[in-house]
RNA sequence: GUGACCAUAGCUCAGUUUGGUUAGAGCAUCUGGUUGUGGCCCAGAAGGUCAUGGGUUCAAGUCCCAUUGGUCACCCCA
């Protein structure tokens, strides 16, 4: 049997009702924010996620799914969306058209790492990006906007956590410092973090292993080497994040996996899900347009993974779907009215209304526990002596009434239940 | 990439410890419980090469090995 490749999972249609609720959700936050939609290609030229993400991070150093075209091209399947949304930004000039440019979008992501609990090969982020503009304002919007999504899903058990990596000379001067402080316990650190001491140092802090946060502990932090540029930007955004009510955790040691982030950076964590916790994460990034060949555009913006915020979703019990009905079942009685029963149907389905009728020629008994099935709202039966009258057997199925109705009366029944 | 655990019906699982007739249950599916009527209930049916391949044994779902797949965790991230 062949199967769904590693890490790739099918939505079924007994999936489909939890991702429309929350992809309706997301879509009508950010239009109330006036963020606009953007689809960029699922794939893009390799070296954009190289020069965008950066060459040393994970993702671009192990996890992308990256293979060589016909052409000779070597292209890779998006494992984020800011390298594109800000390639496409560039390519088209958007940022001449408009000065500040507000985005946003739900996409598959590619990322060939072992999955897990909340962790798959093939996942679907939503995200915005916005363009053009240093204000913190938009810092906090981003971590807003993240916010009332999950928290309209009704998820609980949420922390926000912020931080601010400066500009990047104060990052520099910083990392210095804290080059000097690590040589002193070089020796006592874990076997990754030796590697990491050269390769991206701040990540030290992410270390799980006790004998390297017994050493961090007293590491020296960045918050206290920014220059006051960034310290005023990361006081605003703390102010802007207050007087919209929203509760954050300022974390120190929050030090992302991409390297074009500056300022600001943060995550929402979630206690409901397993080990990947992290529910989104963001940042501002006002190198990126540079770096990628456009103009000095500033930018920030967050992704936020849909499977992690449904799997908490799931563990909290925090849904309140709907259920899941039809308008009307059609059962005919009488075998010779196949093609009545496909015109009514036919007809109520232009109409507007869900209509199902029955494919096996099944006993009408069958056919009513169908219709049970599909919690249809009533039932209509064609057939009999009331067809021949010229009329329908139409039965309310949540409380089992039926009575006859005129063919013509069928425009009354369709604004009827349509009404309710 | 590393590690641990797991694999029996469409789904959730018994049965494996202590090997012994035709491998079970619940849910789901289908049919029926008198002419043309759902849910609840009742009766019945269908559905399994016990992941795959090898080995031990008189005998393997059960013990051993390998392979494949899955789950969780590490690394890292959404």
């Amino acid at each position: 049997m062949i199967k769904a490749i590693t890490g790739t999972r099918d939505i079924l249609p007994s999936d489909i009702p939890k991702w429309n609720y929350l992809e309706k959700i997301v879509s009508e936050v950010f239009r109330n924010f006036n963020y606009k939609e953007i689809r960029t290609p699922v794939f893009e030229e390799t070296s954009l996620f190289a020069r965008g993400i950066g060459e040393a991070t994970d993702i671009v150093s192990k996890e992308m799914y990256t293979f060589i075209d016909r052409g000779g091209t070597s292209v890779t399947l998006k494992p984020e969306m800011t390298a594109g949304v800000v390639r496409a930004l560039i390519e088209h000039s958007l940022d001449k058209k408009q000065s500040v440019n507000k985005l946003y979008y739900v996409s598959p992501m590619f990322r060939q790492e072992r999955p897990q609990a909340g962790r798959f090969r093939q996942f679907h982020q939503f995200g915005a990006e916005a363009l053009g503009s240093h204000d913190p304002m938009l810092d906090s919007e981003m971590i807003i906007m993240a916010y009332d999504i999950i928290n309209k899903l009704g998820l609980k058990n949420l922390t926000v956590k912020i931080n601010s990596l400066g500009i990047p000379q104060s990052r520099e001067n910083y990392k210095s410092v804290l080059k000097k402080f690590l040589e002193k316990h070089f020796n006592s650190l874990s076997p990754e973090s030796k590697k990491r001491f050269d390769t991206n140092i701040l990540r030290i802090f992410d270390s799980k292993e006790e004998q390297d946060q017994k050493i961090m502990a007293d590491a020296p932090l960045l918050i206290n080497y920014l220059d006051d540029e960034s310290i005023q930007h990361f006081e605003k955004v703390k102010s802007y994040l207050s007087s919209a009510g929203i509760n954050y955790d300022v974390d120190p040691k929050l030090v992302r996996g991409l390297d074009y982030y500056s300022h600001t950076t943060f995550e929402i964590v979630s206690g409901s899900v397993g080990s990947q916790s992290s529910l989104c994460g963001g940042g501002r990034y006002d190198m990126l347009a540079k770096e990628l060949g456009g103009g000095d555009i500033p930018g920030v913006g967050f992704a936020a993974g849909i499977e992690r915020i449904l799997l908490a979703c799931e563990n909290e019990n925090s849904l309140n779907l709907p259920e899941e009905k039809i308008d009307l079942y059609i059962v005919s009685l009488d075998k010779n009215l196949l093609v009545e029963t496909f015109k009514l149907a036919l007809e109520l389905r232009r109409r507007g209304l869900t209509v199902e009728t029955d494919y096996l020629s099944r006993s009408v008994k069958a056919k009513m526990r169908e219709a049970n099935k599909y919690n249809a709202k009533f039932v209509l039966m064609i057939g009999g002596d009331e067809f021949q009258k010229g009329e329908l057997v139409l039965k309310n199925m949540s409380n089992g009434e039926q009575h006859s109705i005129g063919k013509n009366e069928l425009e009354n029944l369709v604004n009827k239940i349509k009404g309710l």
